[in-house]
DNA sequence: TAAATCAATGATGTGTACATCTATTCGAAA
DNA sequence: TTTCGAATAGATGTACACATCATTGATTTA
């Protein structure tokens, strides 16, 4: 009946490495937002017909990450501020209730998979932002995956996606060990705080977190446009 | 440049309406969970090739609507009591805190376009499944499109959706007169808090429906496949 | 000179033939 | 009679040819 042959995936499986491997690109900005890609040069690249591309091209659009356009190409959506700002907001108040929606107790192996991603982030070359978001993508992941509920944890997930990429392409304007010294302390708190198995303590930590950022993302949008912004003019919604 | 031949619209807005009907006859449970629909078949009615059927199922999977079995179908998703539990918990969260998201003040239209729902639920064939499924997916419709920020706005319309389609299946075992006065109470008290201006009240108003849906739910599903539960064993997560 | 037109290029959309997979059915052997 | 297996029917997956659309640049005309 099963015929795994280990050299040689199912379509199924193939299919689904492809879509990652596409998404991926697009998280970590190698595909930034605003650019454009061609069906047929990823057929080309991974050895496959249009057809499989096209379906992948279909799902990404429905997840809003690409813009289909007839005649021209699939372009990685670009992130307004005022949409950046409604997400942020809704990630803030689900960050500040997620406390009762945290597995309990936390798994034991938890601290040592957070203290990972920190010894990640060291070993880092200052500069490599591929590099930076895949481990900034999967301590995210591995958070929410503390999560119980199954809307709470994957809305949180798409959401962070969504903000991460806009977040990260004004990063090479930052000041680099700033930014890594504030997730590096943040993962402390994480680490902190399961193991005092304090899942609401968690999740004001991610809300701070969420707001550092932000924080960080809005200066470095200010300083670029407008440099002369009262400050009475900055209050937000 | 523009070539709008108004009785041939373009290719673009037909895949559109195309997909929205597709959807539209999952919502209502035309295609009711479980039901396989076929590449074929929708081809065939909607006088298209297999092409852009194709691109909408595989939008719809992505959209957890349909799973997509290759030599079988695409199987509309079933909805697990334990998935529905966890929509019902996320959905009254964000209920209870919408309050600060809504638009203020309401469109001043907005009290006599609920009241236009309510007449239609008069007017409703006791049994009419289909049609009470449309005004019901419009009523939340519209009381979403009140919320001004746009994440909090499109995750509670997407879990409306996803629960509303699982609720509607077990109303054949409801009491029909008994459903209909209930979401008429709700929409009653909804104009009353628009009226008022108090959005705080209006989210607490839809949380109080979620639960009282969810309420009728698990009733009937205990009554079907358990009637000598104890009510001590009645405590759900 | 400048603006407008049109042809060329390259992208996605559609339709179709064929490959692959699944579920069923029919038949032969235990 | 039961059970196992191979053949079959019908579904989706893939690849490709062609249609349609958008952009660009050259060419023509006012």
């Amino acid at each position: 009946m099963a015929k795994p042959k280990p050299d040689q995936p199912d379509a199924q499986t193939r299919n689904d490495l492809l879509y990652d491997t596409i998404r991926e690109r697009i998280f970590t900005n190698r595909y930034p937002p605003g650019s454009t890609l061609r069906e047929g040069e990823l057929a080309e690249e991974f050895g496959v017909s249009r057809s499989p591309i096209r379906r992948i091209f279909a799902k990404l659009e429905e997840a809003r990450l690409l813009e289909i356009k007839h005649g021209v190409g699939a372009q990685v959506t670009e992130i307004r501020p005022d949409v950046y700002n409604d997400a942020c907001e809704f990630r803030m108040l689900l960050a500040i209730h997620s406390g009762p929606f945290f597995v309990s107790p936390f798994p034991p192996d938890a601290p040592e998979v957070f203290q990972g991603f920190k010894d990640k982030l060291r070993e880092l070359t200052p500069g490599d932002l591929v590099r930076f978001s895949e481990i900034n993508n999967a301590y995210f992941t591995a958070l929410t995956g503390l999560i119980r509920n199954r809307y709470m944890r994957e809305v949180q997930l798409t959401l962070f996606f969504e903000t991460a990429r806009a977040w990260i392409i004004q990063m090479p304007d930052m000041d680099w060990d700033k930014t890594i010294a504030m997730l590096c302390d943040e993962i402390d708190e994480t680490i902190f705080f399961i193991k005092r198995e304090d899942p609401v303590g968690l999740g004001l930590n991610i809300r701070n977190g969420i707001f550092s950022a932000k924080t960080l993302f809005d200066q470095d949008a200010a300083d670029e446009e407008d440099q002369q912004g009262h400050w009475s003019e900055q209050r937000r919604i």
